[in-house]
DNA sequence: CCTACCGATCGGTAGG
DNA sequence: CCTACCGATCGGTAGG
């Protein structure tokens, strides 16, 4: 496990621990087991953090961010509700295609987030549902009850990207996006 | 967190740990927490069930044989293939709205099951999820990259049933279950 | 079903 | 960046 590493820095810490809690999750990565990834020992850590549930709050509170931030960028200025609904699932995919581990984190490891942290994070993500959803209901022959099953399925449908998506793959980050936006129109009614 | 259960069983720890594991997660979950739901000691856990690691690979084990049961049964003596898509959709869907611990845990702590198990329910999974890229390739006007991705697309969309879903919402199991296998056609490109 | 207890490991601190 | 060490808690066992 042990790198050799000459500098670890505080953005080290940060991708060692991307890297192990999205593939044993929070309460399966002990502290040593980053360390070692770095090739530091344990206590040599906190020189560059101030605790675990730190490491945590960070990664998931950046990327809620960064996923609202990539919505409002998507649909600014455009007017057609179907085109609306086609960016916002492009970019949503897209980001889990790039940022596989921040999403797998994300979607498994948000109940280990100690409030406030939590509550703030999960009030952004129902936000980003809800926009969702309101796009299908403006653009859709579908009714209200229709547009919250449709909402919450295209944006799992993008979440499964991360657990299989690989860079070196057949397919690009942006063709698999573009795939699957085509397929949020079509549960929506649209294509 | 003590309740006033008089009697304890194997099949009584087994749903206490369904209901915590899927909750907090496999490694996130003591058992101590599993003894204090059941209103007993640790050590009593021991008298209905031989490590913590049984309970998680009772339950994955289980469910995951279910899945490829459910889905066998689906299919057989259909010939139609959009129909047998569409029932396959229909009981993976079901399951995760009947079942929603167990899936939440398959989907979340499969990572935290040691081999050999692991091994045999990531094998079946396989499976699974090849019968349904199969379906979708002898359907569809789809090439063979795409019926991949429409396939996962599909499972994961079911797997977000198990995250909102509840029994006293306003659409039943059977409903929601008919929607997704109706957007699950739509995503294949056959309706 | 319990009390008493085990070694191992956890996240984190002291102090240099 | 390290060694040494802390209290707490983990899964699990002994023995009744």
């Amino acid at each position: 496990m042990a790198e050799a590493k000459t500098t670890v820095s505080p953005a080290a810490v940060r991708d060692a621990a991307l890297t192990l809690f999205a593939e044993r999750g929070y309460h399966g990565t002990a502290l040593s087991q980053i360390a070692a990834a770095l090739g530091i020992r344990t206590p040599s850590l906190y020189n560059h953090m101030r605790a675990k549930q730190d490491l945590l709050r960070d990664i998931v509170a950046d990327t809620t961010e960064q996923v609202w931030a990539d919505y409002e960028a998507a649909v600014a200025g455009i007017d057609d509700v179907a085109e609306r609904l086609r960016r916002a699932t492009r970019v949503y995919a897209l980001r889990h295609a790039t940022h596989r581990r921040e999403a797998l984190i994300v979607n498994r490891d948000i109940a280990s987030l100690e409030d406030p942290a939590r509550t703030t994070v999960l009030e952004l993500r129902r936000r980003h549902a809800h926009a969702f959803r309101s796009l299908i209901e403006q653009a859709g022959p579908t009714d209200e009850e229709s547009a919250t099953l449709a909402a919450f399925g295209i944006l799992e449908m993008c979440v499964s990207i991360a657990r299989w998506f690989h860079e070196d793959g057949p397919l690009s980050a942006e063709a698999v996006a573009d795939k699957y936006s085509e397929y949020a129109l079509r549960v929506a009614g649209l294509a």
